[in-house]
DNA sequence: GTTGCTGCAAAGTGTTTGCACCCTG
DNA sequence: CAGGGTGCAAACACTTTGCAGCAAC
């Protein structure tokens, strides 16, 4: 969190931004959330500490925060897209059970290697790449 | 096509619905058209024959392609739902070019494999599951 | 004291829905 | 001729933007 803190301001003090209390307050709310937040959560908890803040504020923070490295937006096709940590949190894949909405994070480097290889044979560059499963979680079953 | 309006009319006739002109020329143009349509292109396409129909029956219209299994809906994250043939095309994943917006399709069967590989080591039972790469393709380069 | 930031409300975007009329079966 | 389908416009959900006042540097 510290470090994040330290993130934000460079990529501030770089853009001639400023840092504000509810700047502050959102990284926060961020910092300490669960994973896959949408605007709304975290407007909400955010909210409770600083009452009179605007939910445009979280989304204009939330692209802050996206364009400095320090999240990364998801979308898992539910109309609302979804903001995960980025910063010191590597790459994974997403399975969704479609009962609950439990996320289970997973990472799986064949699969990566192969989806590079599959790339590189069709002379596209990799920029990025997600990959979502959906079904039903144990706990559901 | 002549088989995809008999699937439609299949569903249509299971379910106590009509088989109308509107929906024979949103058929029609799905059928012909490029995959990966938004519904607005769709309604352009299906308005040249067409002119007096309404972008909400384009909605009803895929909704219905959807349930009876023609079309699936896609989501790249770009804030529409984009759909394809569903209907003898069999599964498979996406490369999307993020300069000229070039989708070039493939499948994997060995990444599709050790996808059931992490979901039964997580006790998920898959449904169903979307790979997208984003890149720049060999055109853009 | 500049210049960027905030809250608010209004505007946008893509999609869905309510309703009176129309048309298929 | 009954019940579903259509076009239109209004409603929706989520997100972005314009603006006047406010606050960081």
């Amino acid at each position: 969190m510290e470090k994040e803190l330290q993130v934000l301001e460079d990529y501030i003090a770089q853009n001639n931004l400023k840092i504000t209390r509810q700047r502050r307050a959102v990284l926060n709310a961020f910092a300490k959330c669960e994973e896959h937040v949408s605007a709304e959560e975290l407007y909400r908890i955010v909210a409770e500490t600083e009452p009179r803040i605007g939910l445009a504020t979280i989304y204009r923070t939330l692209a802050l925060l996206t364009q400095s490295g320090l999240a990364s937006e998801l979308d898992f096709g539910d109309g609302q897209k979804r903001y995960e940590h980025k910063f010191m949190h590597s790459h994974h894949d997403h399975m969704i059970c479609t009962e609950c909405g439990k996320i289970i994070e997973f990472s799986h480097p064949i699969i990566e290697k192969l989806q590079e290889e599959v790339a590189k044979r069709n002379g596209f560059a990799i920029t990025s790449h997600k990959l979502d499963i959906f079904g039903v979680c144990g706990d559901c079953r």
